[in-house]
DNA sequence: TCGCTTGCCGAAACCGGTTTCGGAAAATAT
DNA sequence: ATATTTTCCGAAACCGGTTTCGGCAAGCGA
């Protein structure tokens, strides 16, 4: 009462609960509770700490109430940097999405990359041993993914880009790639290509073969017999993608048409065809799928099925943090349809009698 | 002594410090000074303390530490999605480099997006006032950067990736752009260019002055009278380096060739020449920088300053963890240098009496 | 008016670590 | 042998929140 302690001020004092506490005559149990929405506080005081909280910008550490509860409201991802399967491409929007879901309710982003298995799973371990988050987003999925096993053990929460076989107790979120390869047939059929080819990516991962089922229904659809020569895997880059299509091409009856399950690999089809002599959307038709940027700098421009990773990263991390809260993962499954753009790479066959104005909108 | 109770042992059961200390007979406090080398503990102990806590598993909640330490281990970094200037493609790279070194310390790495200048500052607030990091990477330099004043009077450790103007107190990793944009006009002088362009990018980053600059040195090193004609700016995507280049090509005297502060422009080039019946690097010398992947699957590849980016990326982090440890932000700066991949694209120009084998392994 | 809920808040324990402080035992000096 | 320092560890406070528990006062029914 006689000499106001002049307070020292240096630095950013951060105001804590206690500050608030004392600036309301409450006690910080009190308004602890107000904040975190607690029944038995009233609505006058809940309404007089939310002010108070708000005018004097108190805002709780993250670690410190990660402390009592557990939660540290971050959700981890380990990003792959040791293949070529065209992710890189993603990456940015599919971040971003990510961050804006997570943004949204207050929560943050932990990333990390790995380069082999071994690296993803250690990693996998310290974030988790840490609690740096959690719960994970896991990217590229495997047909039989082991992180799967692994994070059920460890009884952590996670969800799926992709979806995958031992469906008990987890939840996804996916593009149904399989609908659009089996469109991507329907369409070439549509156009009068007969011979109509399929160049896959690596099996190990499911969209592999989900897309592929796509392509066998494409095929059924429109009533033409599958032929093996016509299928190939393994091609998710443009050098992939060009061996593939040159193989196709030096078939004695070659496809008129080749359905990609990535557009990496799918221009890498425009080198095999400047090779060989033959030209994209005119001799060769190509359907490509992912709607990487590249595609509309190819001359003519890749016709293909677009995913929007922005979304896909959104939804996922909307969906986490819901199983977080006590959601049940089976319930907190979406997929998402590609967004066919229709460009220059496919056509009618050359040889096909029809004309190609019947063509040109559909 | 009686009867073992059963441990319930559903979940995890998490290792604590007080585990460790008890399996020991000793303290916490001993334990966890043990661990973190204070002197007051002899080495007979601390090294039974270390075995215990390997052989136990126990690896210490980050939260736990952070609340009386301050100290979260983590960096941040907020990038931006609202600019077509060519960062996308380093993402994964950028991050794989900062994730390593970051993991390295046992650190970790959060990521946020934002689509503008405010929408960045009010992540970097909240990561902030949260604390979900000690420190940030700021990425995309500007000339005069307002986020270096607002984190200097938030007493936030910070470090640029990219130099900045306000020097005082700050960090910074960069590639030195200005001395390749140096070494590409030698080099297309040396190779008989004598009317060279300089296609920049946004003035209002600090690498455009910088780049600017190199160019300007590069042409008074060759005694080549600069013409403002022949410098534009602004241009960091394919079609605006596409305008750019137009542009420059007509000019009553063209040049014969030109100098890129981007790839992503540079390339935007080779559909100008295209256009215009010029081929690149018969008729037309280009040289660009960062060394994007797409360079090389122009024809002719284009030659460039390639910078690696996940070493920038390795360098931040590890500078701006020696800050936050305490070290003095102008002792950490760094920079590095670009590599010049000779390609393609740069050749005698065509009406050069010089015979082109002359250069070809120049 | 009395007893019994109900509403609302304070007191205090707690989360899992870190750090300060003090003191016993051992080592050294006297 | 005693005094003094050193070495080393335990006890306890602390960090900033959350959550449990208990109790006072007001509201209610009888």
């Amino acid at each position: 009462m006689v000499d106001q302690e002049i307070p020292a001020s240096r630095g950013i004092e951060r105001v804590k609960i206690s500050d608030v506490a004392v600036a309301l005559s409450l006690t910080k149990s009190t308004v602890s509770r107000a904040l975190n929405g607690y029944p038995d506080i009233s609505e006058s005081t809940r309404l007089k700490v939310r002010n108070a909280a708000r005018r004097m910008g108190y805002i709780p550490l993250s670690h410190a109430q990660a402390i009592k509860t557990g939660r540290v409201r971050s959700l981890g991802i380990v990003w792959r940097v040791d293949s070529h399967d065209g992710h890189r491409a993603f990456l940015s929007d599919f971040l971003d999405g990510v961050s804006r879901a997570v943004s949204a309710e207050d929560w943050s982003l932990t990333v990390s990359t790995a380069d082999s298995d071994i690296a993803e799973r250690t990693t996998l371990r310290r974030l988790l041993r840490e609690r740096k988050v959690d719960g994970f987003i896991l990217p590229r999925t495997l047909a039989d993914d082991p992180r799967v096993e692994w994070l059920r053990k460890e009884e952590a929460p996670f969800i799926l880009y992709g979806r995958v076989a031992s469906e008990r107790n987890c939840s996804w979120f996916d593009f149904r790639g399989e609908d659009a390869m089996r469109k991507a047939v329907a369409r070439l059929a549509e156009l009068g290509h007969e011979r109509i080819g399929f160049v896959n990516g690596d099996l190990r991962f499911n969209y592999a073969l989900l897309r592929r089922d796509g392509y066998f229904r494409g095929l059924a659809d429109a009533g033409i017999k599958p032929d093996p020569d016509l299928v190939l895997d393994g091609a998710m880059t443009r050098e992939s993608g060009e061996i593939a299509t040159r193989n196709l091409l030096e078939l004695e009856s070659p496809p008129t048409g080749i359905v990609f399950a990535q557009d990496m690999a799918a221009l890498g089809a425009y080198r095999a065809a400047e090779v060989s002599g033959v030209s994209i959307g005119r001799e060769l038709s190509v359907i490509g799928y992912d709607g990487v940027p590249e595609g509309a700098w190819a001359s003519p421009k890749l016709s293909t099925f677009a995913v929007d990773s922005r979304w896909a990263g959104q939804r996922l991390a909307a969906l986490l943090i819901d199983q977080i809260r006590g959601g049940n993962p089976e319930d907190l499954r979406e997929t998402g349809e590609a967004r066919f753009l229709s460009r220059g790479s496919d056509r009618p066959p050359a040889t096909s009698g029809r004309n190609l104005e019947d063509f040109i909108n559909l």
